[in-house]
DNA sequence: TATGAATGAGTTTTCATTCAT
DNA sequence: CATGAATGAAAACTCATTCAT
């Protein structure tokens, strides 16, 4: 949970699991309607929560996307050790994998995603929330970036600017997820098989992970 | 125009005329604002027109949206004559000429169909605008049927289901255009470039014409 | 037609068609609707006119209801000549007859009467529509005047005040057309038989019946 | 209190509350207003509300017509125990006293009352709004019921459909109230007592109730 | 912390009225 | 006089947010 959305908070595991029931309710609220049709009554009750109650994890009806983009990227970073675990140090099989594991975050919580990659434009025009927002998405750039740097030591990858190379991965999977959710289930597999291995050819030039990754 | 959105007006130039006028304000509108940021006092008056009177050519808040559609297809129906007379019935040229003029439009109009792309989802829920929709967008799949058809009679090109192939050309198109959106100048022309060999390949087992579509 | 609503015209007698016009659309359009439900526009458009045309007969939509009871009072009126010669100026039989005349009117357009019955209340709250309605009912108020005088003068019936006498008539009449519009047709002969009967009763041979008439 | 007009509260005793503040304060601006020139704005400040608060009681301002139904309703109904226990289960008496009261009320909150029977009207044609209306009369009409079947039961009166029997009741109770108010204190005894008379000789062919009436 | 009634600013929408043609 | 597009004031209604309990 990033510091951006801590509230004065006496039992932090308790607002921890109150944040995640609020960001499951908004999902599943988000899958019927958009953020603009659905009130924030709505998406409290559905949280269990009563109308106002929801105003202790969030401090406005908009600060409720910030909770949904701190999920998902807590979602992905919870999933960082296993792995870095498993990828054994390799930034090509680190970097696929964690974008993998980025594709399947934003496939789970397809129109969340939707929604929040739809708002952040008008989110951004405002400078509180551009931060908040930074500010956010910084441990998932950070778990880009690290496979990234280590290939440019090894000499695997070469770049001069790391956030812009950072920033280009983060729209590929994004483009690619939502691009993904208007295909079927298999044509999906196929293209994603397809992206790893462009995502290598363009960033590795050349290497073989493509084909290990699609079993992840 | 489509019927659908014909309101109460006799003097059908002057509507058309002020259609246009609200089309081009919204569009303006948006490169500012979202959609339910804006109000609809706020496009009225960009539109030169008072609080009220856009309501004589838009029922609702939300009809605004149809408007869009209507204009954008509009713009699209209205280089059909050209594309065709330089094509010469070439289905192949057709085809990839339409893509391209759609592209454009799309291009044109970036934010006013980000948004439409966007809201399409939760208007397409209510059947009176899932209809109208269809009604606005059947002159833009007609025109893309025509070369479709065309190569089939010629045996250029195999398929069975029409509506599905131009379904899946149309996403080609949208997909595409959004996600170009996202990529500056130049990137765009390659990429459009690749998406052309790619669309012949695909549709067409192989060809030649994408080399002088984008030139176009 | 009263002067009350008259409006700077060159051809008296097209205004006056108009007019008659407007009153049978306005009543049409108030059998399906109430007054405030019903729209200026839709009113105009009932009696053949144009949205913003109907301002050439009346200066507020408020004034439609002066105009409405203005056309009644006019077809009244329009009887009475008849009448007079038909009751060969006996009183009993005249004051009787005009009732039965105005029952006729209030109950040949039933509903635009209910809505100016209720209407009237707020109406008459406001000076300037005070004053225009007084002046209206003006002419129905002395036909009424006219046998109850030459009854008095042939010792018929006794009273004092006269207006309150006109006025207590009136109310019976229209208390009678609105209490009878909720009755079948068989029963309203019936009851109109019956008030014939009292009123006769009532003001001609009563006695002391009309002292304390006038008190009300 | 009729479940047509339950909204949201869970503290029913508040609601309850809050319904009387509304059909006072509503009955008030009536007498000042009609239902078209009084504003919800209004009628809830008047109330001692913030204008969109009365929305919690309310779901369109149209509803607020069925409130004043349901509170007019209630009053006679929170009076039956008190008649029956009088009436000593004597149908003549109890249904004299039931017509008695149910004239108090109208009479008690004569402007609210006249508006709705104009209203009733255009109310009606909604069928959502018969319904509705259907199921607060209810209690009233049941309550009419009683006596009129026990007096069939007793062979003091005789007819075959009880619903058009109790309707023809209640429109006998409306309409003379609404006569009645046209006239002064006084005569409105008078007009009573006849009435009483008149029921008692149509509905139970005799009888010598009507004297003791009017001293309630 | 949790609740949910109350608030009132803000929006959409309607429509009586005006006025240039 | 007639027209009907344009106006904009006014009203209903919604809902994010607050706060006493």
């Amino acid at each position: 949970m990033n510091d951006v959305l801590k509230i004065q908070t006496v039992d932090e595991s308790l607002a921890r699991a109150r944040r995640k029931q609020i960001f499951l309710a908004v999902t599943r609220v988000l899958a019927r309607k958009s953020f603009h049709q659905a009130t924030v009554k709505e998406m409290a009750l559905e949280a269990g929560l009563a109308a106002g109650s929801i105003y202790a994890y969030v401090q406005s009806k908009d600060e409720i996307l910030l909770l949904l983009a701190d999920s998902m990227v807590g979602e992905l970073v919870d999933a960082l050790p296993e792995i870095r675990a498993r990828t054994h140090d390799d930034p090509r099989h680190e970097l696929l994998a964690i974008m993998h594991a980025a594709l399947d975050v934003i496939d789970r919580y397809r129109e969340a995603f939707a929604v929040l990659n739809h708002e952040v434009r008008y989110l951004e025009q405002r400078p509180q929330y551009r931060t908040a927002l930074k500010e956010i998405l910084q441990p998932y750039k950070e778990a880009l970036a690290v496979p990234l740097e280590r290939g440019r030591a090894l000499g695997l990858i070469r770049f001069d600017d790391l956030p812009s190379v950072v920033e280009a991965v983060h729209m590929l999977c994004s483009g690619l997820a939502m691009g993904a959710s208007m295909l079927a289930k298999t044509d999906k597999e196929v293209y994603w098989r397809e992206i790893a291995a462009m995502v290598e050819g363009r960033f590795f030039d050349g290497g073989g992970v493509s084909a290990e990754v699609e079993e992840t």
